[in-house]
RNA sequence: GGAGGGAUGCCCGAGUGGCUAAAGGGGGCGGACUGUAAAUCCGCUGGCGUCUGCCUACGUUGGUUCGAAUCCAACUCCCUCCA
């Protein structure tokens, strides 16, 4: 394993990475470098269909490959279509119903929605593709497979890398078939590298023995020499993993998370990670950055509405990223009414009615239950129209409607929800 | 196959018959202070619109008991050692 050295990097792509503090280690950064410095190649990270869409914990690997792409090489985009319908291993907890291949295709589709914003595909030179490893996962035959593919993996070897060695040392169980992840994860790169000529496996720094396994299956079957980069595990200054907030992840697609939460999740950023997440997360030069990591005090919540916005940009567009600054400046710092915070329709006889405070909480989903409602009311933390309200259950009706002609109804000092009578 | 240890709420982890919706910590949420930050302090943290009430919950199933997370039996899974 060779540290990254950014002195004597030649090629764009290695030297963006490298500044920006994508990478965490090489198989071969001198060999890599050269490679990249002669010509496109391709390169590729997996990414699992369990869900239908990811979320932010996955940004790094995706702008990794936004990176190699504007820097004229060939993305691929591999789908765990196969490795998905095996399911998690462990079923300790209780037999988890397996995906179906109908389920998968969805996420493969929400999945494909996130892509679509990073990367353009096409049939180009360095247009992006996706494919789905199902295809060669499939229809493996067990015996022959192990005879072609087992042959060339050393238990001691695997036993070896940092990813296992934890566990043994820790004394912890080590199930066989996770070992077989790791030699399907490798076969998939040494299939890649035979059907598309892909010369680099990237992936979070967890991947690094499955990454390193793949490379070398590679070289023996093929006799070809091919590459891997891994990225620093995230997490904030605070130790805390990224990504997640009240809401739950904080997703990619704008079905699962609106435009708004997601700037106001980067919004958020701890002073602290600001300069190293605009370097990640946005495209902004390097003197752009200096200059904004550079600020004190209160004066760096400008650097973090910048962040907040570029990352949107390039996830949402641009439009849809200034309309979300334009919505929380309103909301913060005129601490007016502003028509595009989330919003929530509710019949218009139920609210001529009136609805009990904690129910209406529940509704809209600022609460996940109607007891959780009550305490977060009890507690202080809810708010209609700006004002603090201490019964749980005050009947709110269309009385309450504003001036903009909907209820303003807020969870402590960030989270608003627009009631719109409907 | 044999011997021993274990399974507790989102996570870690206490608890060996009633005082247990279950100590403590982490995480999360809310409040105060601030800068929509961090740190700090305080409160909340299974569910149920009627609440000194009901329901659900200490791996699963059954049993003992007026009463079980706690005792017994069987089962499942995990760990350690031996073969």
């Amino acid at each position: 394993m060779t540290a990254p050295q950014k002195t004597d990097l030649r090629s764009e792509f290695l030297r963006e990475l490298s500044a920006r503090g994508y990478i965490h280690q090489c198989t071969d950064m001198d060999a890599l470098d050269s490679k990249l410095e002669k010509g496109p190649i391709s390169a590729y990270i997996g990414f699992d269909c369990t869900a239908d869409s990811l979320h932010v914990g996955s940004l790094v690997q995706i702008m990794l490959l936004r990176w190699l792409q504007k820097t004229g090489h060939k993305p691929i985009v591999l789908m765990g279509g196969g490795t998905s319908k095996v399911g998690d291993p462990s079923f300790k907890d209780e037999a988890r119903k397996l995906i179906t291949e109908e389920e998968i295709q969805h996420n493969m589709d929400g999945i494909k929605k996130v892509f679509a914003k990073y990367l353009t595909f096409g049939d180009g030179p360095t247009d992006a593709v996706m494919v789905n490893n199902a295809d060669w996962l499939d229809n493996i035959n067990y015996l022959e497979f192990l005879r072609d593919y087992g042959v060339h993996f050393s238990v001691n070897r695997m036993l070896s890398f940092d990813s296992v060695k934890l566990r043994l040392d820790r004394e912890q169980s080590l199930s066989f078939l996770e070992f077989n992840y790791m030699i399907l994860q490798a076969y998939d790169f040494m299939e890649l590298n035979k059907r598309r000529d892909c010369l680099l496996q990237m992936g979070g720094s967890d991947q690094w023995g499955n990454i390193v396994n793949g490379v070398d299956l590679t070289r023996r079957i093929s006799q070809n020499e091919v590459y891997g980069l891994t990225s620093p595990l995230l997490t904030t200054s605070s130790g805390v993993k990224m990504g997640k907030t009240v809401g739950g992840a904080v997703w990619l697609n704008e079905e699962r998370l609106s435009v708004y939460d997601f700037w106001q999740y980067w919004r958020n950023t701890e002073d602290a990670d600001v300069g190293r997440f605009l370097r990640l997360f946005t495209e902004l030069s390097e003197a752009e950055i200096q200059k904004l990591e550079a600020m004190q005090g209160a004066d760096i919540n400008e650097a973090k509405k910048v962040l907040a916005t570029e990352a949107t940009r390039l996830c949402h567009g641009l439009e849809a990223a200034e309309a979300a600054a334009e919505t929380a400046r309103k909301a913060f710092e005129e601490r007016s009414m502003s028509a595009d915070l989330p919003s929530h329709d509710i019949e218009k006889p139920r609210l001529e009615e009136g609805i009990p405070a904690f129910l209406l909480f529940k509704e809209i989903g600022l609460a996940n239950s109607n007891s959780e409602a009550r305490k977060l009311i009890k507690g202080g933390g809810g708010r209609l129209n700006d004002v603090q309200i201490k019964d749980d259950s005050l009947s709110i009706s269309l009385s309450d409607l504003n001036d903009e002609g909907s209820i303003k109804v807020s969870a402590g000092k960030k989270r608003h929800i627009l009631v719109k009578p409907a």
